[in-house]
DNA sequence: TACCGGTACCTAGTTCTACTATGTAGTGGT
DNA sequence: ACCACTACATAGTAGAACTAGGTACCGGTA
């Protein structure tokens, strides 16, 4: 993956997974098949799994484990009031980055 | 600082600094200042100086030495050819990055 | 039976970047 | 003599994505 992409993730893959989640529950495996297809060609199934543990510890996500038909068991994320919360938050965020971000492109920067 | 701000600052703070950079040459101490009247408020001053040592080290600018009249030397940043084409590359980057993540936005998720 | 590809999850250690906290200096005003 | 503002610098910390593996379940096939 290109350095520049790898750090310009930081802090927005979060939001990208969340926002994924809203209104359908995914696994982890779903949501790395997902990613790929959305363009993110190159994010480490690794990364996934880490972020996945992450929002779980956060309280953002709430878990089942559900049997699958071809594989090991799947752990199913489903988003909750608070992980709601926390990809409001995120778009606000984004919201203010892009915003003055586009503002430079725009004055030829 | 918000901490989702901080991590989505990584990765995109070196291409804003760089475009605050395109046909004005600037100083650490006005950058700094620019970014705060850009909004960026909560910019800390180190982070600046840090990564005007970086962007020097990666040879994307060149620097000279000015007089000030009102305190120490500045140090003053200008844009090279190479730093040109980092910033041609982290529009594209930022460009990918934001149409996948405005497109997850519309989708309402 | 043995192997292999696809599905599915997990983690220790590394790298990179922003922040915290602090230090050093020059200048002008009171 | 002190203080505010200007101006630059850096050691140590935290957080997130990556590298580079590993484990396990299932079906097909040689």
């Amino acid at each position: 993956m290109g350095k520049q992409m790898t750090e310009m993730l930081k802090g927005t893959l979060e939001g990208i997974v969340l926002a994924l989640l809203t209104g359908k529950a995914a696994y982890g495996y779903e949501i790395t098949t997902l990613l790929r297809e959305q363009g993110f060609t190159e994010i480490a199934e690794g990364t996934v799994y880490a972020l996945l543990v992450r929002i779980e510890q956060k309280g953002l996500v709430d878990v089942e484990k559900r049997p699958s038909e071809k594989g090991p068991p799947r752990k199913v994320y489903t988003l909750n009031t608070q992980g709601e919360k926390e990809l409001n938050e995120f778009w606000n965020t984004w919201s203010f980055l892009s915003g003055r971000i586009e503002e430079l492109r725009k004055e030829g920067k």
